[in-house]
DNA sequence: CAGCTAGGCTAATGCTCATTAGCCATCACA
DNA sequence: TGTGATGGCTAATGAGCATTAGCCTAGCTG
C-alpha cells in the first residue's frame, strides 16, 4: 500500500487535515496564499498549480474549495473595495466638521492601504482581469468611495474651511497618494502604520488648505501630539 | 486567382504599404497598437493576434518587425522611465531655488503622466510582467528618478524652505499621485493639460509646506519668507 | 526581364493552463 | 462495522498562445 493511488508517483498520502483545520480555514488559507501569489506574481501569471502548491494540495483539489479562479480574484477584490468603504463610514462616524472627517477618512484609507497592502495592490492592478458583471460592479463600488471624498472636500470649501482650486482634483491626488501606499510600504520600516496614517492625514489637510492647530507650518512638526 | 495564398481563405491580399509607410513607421504603428491594448487588456491578456488586428496584418507577420512580445513591452516601459527622468533633467534646468525647482519637477511629472497616459499607466501595471534582466534595470531606474524627488525634498527642508515631517513620505505622496493621474485623465475632460500641471504644481508645494505667492489660501500669505 | 528582398500569409509546433472526470482513502457517525 | 461525505489525487480534455517554418508576391535593382 503506501500511495493508494496506484499513480507512478512516490508521494504518500497526506493527511487531509494537518491540523484542525475545518474547512473554512482551509478556504481562506488559498485565498491567502492566491492573494499574495497575485501580488507578486500578477493574476495571469498565477497558475492554480502555483496556488495549490501555496497550500499544500494540487491543482485540481482546490475546485473542491472554490469555483474558479476568477471567483478567487473577484472575492478578493470585491472584499477589498467594501472593507474600505466599511472603514471609511465608521472613521467619519461621530467626527464634528470637515477638517475631522477629513483627517479620519484619510487615516483610514492610508491604515487600510498599510496593513493590506497585498489586497489594495491586487485591487488596484487586476481590475482589468475581471470579467464583466464583477468589474462594473467593483467600479460602481468605487467611485461611491471617491464620492464621498470628493464630496466631503466640497463641503469644506463651501463652508470655507478648505481652499481648494479643484475638489476632484484635490480629493484624487489625496486617494491617489494613498494607493501609493501600497505598493512601497514594509511592516518593519521606517515608520508604523499609525504613524503613517497620522502624516498623510496632515499631508491631506495641507492639501485642501486647511489651518489647523497642529501642523502651523512654519516649524511644522513642533506642536503635534 | 485572387487570393493567391491557396488557403480555403477568401481574404485578398492587402497591398503591402496602404500609404508610404517606411518600415520604421510601421514598426511604430505596430508600438502603438501594443500600448493601447496593453493598456486596456493588460499585457497577458493581450495576443499577438490582437496587435496584427489593430495593424492589419496577421498575428505571426509581426515578427518580421519584433523579435517578441517581451520585447514590446519592455520597450515600451523602459521607453517610458527614460523620458520621465529626461523631462526631469529638463525641467530642472536653469531654475533656481529648491521651491521652483520642485514646481518645475511636479509639473513635468504631472504632464507626462497626462499626455502620455498610456506609457505611464502600462509602465506602473506591467512591472511584474517584466522578466528579469529588464526589471531590474526599469527599478534601478525608477529609483533613480524617486531619488531626485526625495533629495529635492531634503534640501529644501535643510534649506529652510520646506516643512515635512518625513521628506521620503512626502515625495512619496506627490509621485503618487502623479502616477494616479494616468489612470483617470482624459484630454477632453474638466482641466488641460497645463491646468493640470500648475494645480499639483501647488498641491505639491502645499504638501512640503513651502510658503509661495501664488496660492495665498486662507491668510497662508501671512508668514511667506 | 532576372532575381533579390521585404513583408505578407497559412500551417505547424510545442507549450501551458483552467477545468473536468473519475478514483480512492479517511473519518464522523450510525 | 458500515456508509456517506469530504477532500485528496492522477489523468484527461480542450483551448489558447507565442513562436517558427516554409511559402509566395510585389516591387525594386541591374
Amino acid at each position: 500500500m503506501g500511495s493508494a493511488q496506484g499513480g507512478p508517483y512516490e508521494r504518500p498520502h497526506r493527511p487531509a487535515r494537518p491540523e484542525g483545520t475545518p474547512a473554512a480555514d482551509r478556504r481562506s488559507a488559498i485565498r491567502q496564499a492566491a492573494l499574495r501569489l497575485f501580488a507578486v506574481r500578477g493574476y495571469g501569471a498565477t497558475t492554480m498549480t502555483d496556488i495549490g502548491a501555496a497550500v499544500g494540495i494540487r491543482g485540481p483539489s482546490l475546485y473542491k474549495h472554490v469555483a474558479s479562479k476568477h471567483e478567487l480574484l473577484a472575492e478578493i477584490m470585491m472584499g477589498t473595495m467594501e472593507r474600505l468603504i466599511a472603514d471609511n463610514t465608521a472613521a467619519v462616524a461621530g467626527a464634528d466638521g470637515v477638517g475631522e472627517r477629513l483627517r479620519r477618512s484619510v487615516e483610514a484609507h492610508i491604515r487600510y492601504h498599510a496593513r493590506h497592502r497585498l489586497e489594495a495592490f491586487v485591487g488596484n492592478r487586476e481590475i482589468a482581469s475581471l470579467v464583466q458583471p464583477e468589474q462594473d460592479r467593483l467600479l460602481q463600488r468605487r467611485s461611491v468611495y471617491e464620492r464621498r471624498f470628493r464630496e466631503l472636500i466640497e463641503r469644506g470649501a463651501a463652508e470655507g474651511a478648505f481652499h481648494v482650486q479643484s475638489a476632484r482634483i484635490a480629493s484624487y491626488s489625496i486617494l491617489d497618494m494613498g494607493i501609493g501606499v501600497a505598493s512601497w510600504f514594509h511592516e518593519d520600516g521606517e515608520y508604523s502604520v499609525d504613524q503613517l496614517a497620522y502624516q498623510y492625514g496632515d499631508i491631506a489637510l495641507r492639501i485642501v488648505g486647511a489651518r489647523h492647530p497642529d501642523l502651523p507650518g512654519e516649524g511644522g512638526a513642533t506642536g503635534h501630539a
